[in-house]
DNA sequence: GCACTTTGGCAACAGCGTTGCGAAAGTGGA
DNA sequence: TCCACTTTCGCAACGCTGTTGCCAAAGTGC
């Protein structure tokens, strides 16, 4: 780490302590006790950044018998990112500000599986950003845009891929698809920087930064739709292991050698899991998923389980019901409250991954991943 | 982070590349191509720690056509801390030097249910370290040596507990510890620095700097002696979670409506595990303990898993190939070669507790950790 | 109106890593 | 044996970081 990465490093701590602030704002005495700089630094820190348009001043608060303080706040307009989810039947497109707030969306089928080529799928999604970008920002091409505020294209797509390198793998029934450097081919066609991820851990990114924002630094996102897997957020950052294959928690054994899964092993959670919902049984999917959350929780010691997904979304109550109740078992047996790890329902809804996706290129902005 | 940060952690940096070369030592050319830095920053660093002893000249490499290079050595000799183990039975202290070698120890039986003060346990690992200290480096005090080349003194115990504070909780076993605030205590007594974890914590971490070495960022220490537990190292640091709670692998529950277990709960892993080692059927808690183990290497995408503890060491080969053979077969379907994650029985043996906790505190001089 | 408190910018500063340059210490060919 | 060349590595000057000392600005309360 040398200056150049010391002054970066304290602009993005300064950076998210003004997004996490939000609309309130913060004023600078309170932005240097929160970084542990000293006040002067954070002025000359804050004056660059109101240089570069990235804050604002915004009024004042009470004074408490002195010169009152001045309130900063994050120019959300200053940056945009847009987020792609690369679903199995749609491609959803959302245009977002530095907030991560939606400003954009554009929605379209597209069949994957009758698709052949990966060229294909990159133009598809090539024309849809650059629609995107065309109609909210203005501006022709994303080229045209970075110049003015566009950070990035993050997509996200159910894995195994390599976030990394951006090279896709033998992404589940579009096996030729194998070894396609995404990320770069992509970048190539739009001149912009480009991430890749997987859908959960995306989502599992976007609510790191948002709905679970409050203390919460670690915590798994379940989803359950067709398939189930997990996205893990552990001290604010998303881990995806050596492989960016964390979060395989569909696989997860808890039933010894119990009915077959798809995947050649026995007795997976989402084999149990699916069969239940397929059964109309929501209760037993809801505990067994449960089971599966609690060793979870026991093995990494997080704060906040939420639970996402079409057939989530479909039964919320329930499954937070019935989730919750196999981790606050795990919780009392541990000697600690019931609600020692809160068990939630996302609200969201069908856009959380491409919002997450969006905020593959704005985390590191903040000092969040690997930027 | 300021600049007297920015130093630290790059004479951190410094200090770890040191220590992993070893005997062999390190040029001050390949230091700074691996910390990123100039030559020029790296001979001011390297200067600074030679003049407080750290480092030293060692020789020199062949030349290349023109200058040979110098190579660096870490003086082990110029810092020292003690780990002790605290074990239902017996209390063991080792001194260690900077790079982790045991220079001194000393075991003592002491059975911990017999005894009821916390005090007099605080007592009795107090005088264990003075009589190490006094023993090995010659000094009548913890203090006076401190004033030499003590860094401070590690605690391991069977959880749970908090890390950060060095609090105690309900240890197994032994209620009337609950709250007790050891590392102040024992702190306050002896005069120098104190850390205390988890047995479990600390071996993983002691193998994080030793054995795990070469490219295993990530790995899991399987813990099978009269309990089960794991020590998860992620990034080269221990995760211990919210609470100090992480690495509860034994009541993963890897068996819906299994047996009961001790904990309330039915089909955790380690009664499934130790149920087939009373029974004498080695082979299955190999098995058993596979699925486990196979579980969190899906979950976290680990790069390696190492077994540990007094079970294991009785038949360390069929553990190997009983763990690893479900782990092979989990790295085969997802398309990775067999060996994509090894699995190994730890050599070391009753030491490996006490040599890492004397790393808790070696470990932050290096980068790795809290510190 | 005045004393006091608190904020926050200007200027000078110490210390970080970087750059320019030259001495030291080798190799290899004449 | 000499000399050109390569490579290492420290000294000095430098740009930039966050820090400190100081003071103007902007409030409150008597």
């Amino acid at each position: 780490m040398n200056l150049l990465g010391l002054r970066s490093h304290n602009t993005a701590l300064v950076l998210d302590l003004l997004r996490r602030a939000g609309a309130d704002g913060i004023s600078r005495l309170e932005l240097a006790e929160r970084t542990g700089l000293t006040p002067q630094a954070v002025s000359k820190i804050t004056a660059r950044l109101r240089e570069r348009g990235l804050a604002a001043e915004a009024g004042r608060r009470a004074s408490t018998g002195g010169k009152p303080r001045t309130v900063l706040r994050l120019v959300p307009e200053a940056g945009h990112s847009v987020g792609v989810h690369l679903d199995r039947d749609e491609v959803r497109a959302v245009l977002t500000d530095l907030n991560g707030t939606v400003v954009g969306e554009r929605l379209r089928p597209l069949d994957l599986a009758a698709r052949a080529g990966a060229e294909e799928v990159v133009e598809a999604v090539a024309a849809q950003a650059e629609a995107l970008v065309g109609q909210v920002l203005g501006a022709e091409s994303p080229r045209a845009a970075a110049a003015a505020s566009l950070v990035g294209v993050g997509v996200a797509l159910p894995g195994p891929l390599d976030h990394r390198g951006g090279v896709l793998h033998r992404v589940t029934g579009f096996p030729q698809w194998d070894g396609f450097p995404l990320r770069d081919a992509l970048g190539r066609r739009l001149g912009v920087p480009v991430a890749v991820d997987k859908d959960t851990n995306a989502a599992a990114l976007g609510l790191a930064l948002t709905a679970a924002e409050d203390g919460a630094g670690s915590f798994a996102y379940v989803h359950l739709g067709t398939g189930l897997g997990a996205g893990l957020v552990i001290g604010g950052a998303v881990h995806r292991g050596a492989r960016t294959g964390a979060g395989e928690f569909g696989h997860q054994v808890i039933q010894l050698d119990g009915p077959p899964c798809g995947c050649g092993d026995r007795g997976c959670l989402e084999a149990l899991c699916l069969a239940a919902v397929a059964r109309g049984d929501v209760g037993e999917a809801a505990r067994v998923l449960g089971v599966g959350a609690a060793n979870l929780v026991g093995l990494l010691d997080i704060d906040l389980v939420l639970l996402g997904g079409r057939t989530v979304a479909a039964a919320p109550g329930v499954f937070a019901a019935g989730v919750g109740e196999r981790v606050a078992a795990r919780a009392v047996r541990e000697g600690l409250p019931r609600d020692a790890v809160p068990v939630r329902a996302v609200p969201g809804g069908a856009r959380t991954v491409a919002e997450g996706a969006a905020q593959l290129l704005l985390a590191p902005v903040f000092g969040r991943g690997e930027g």
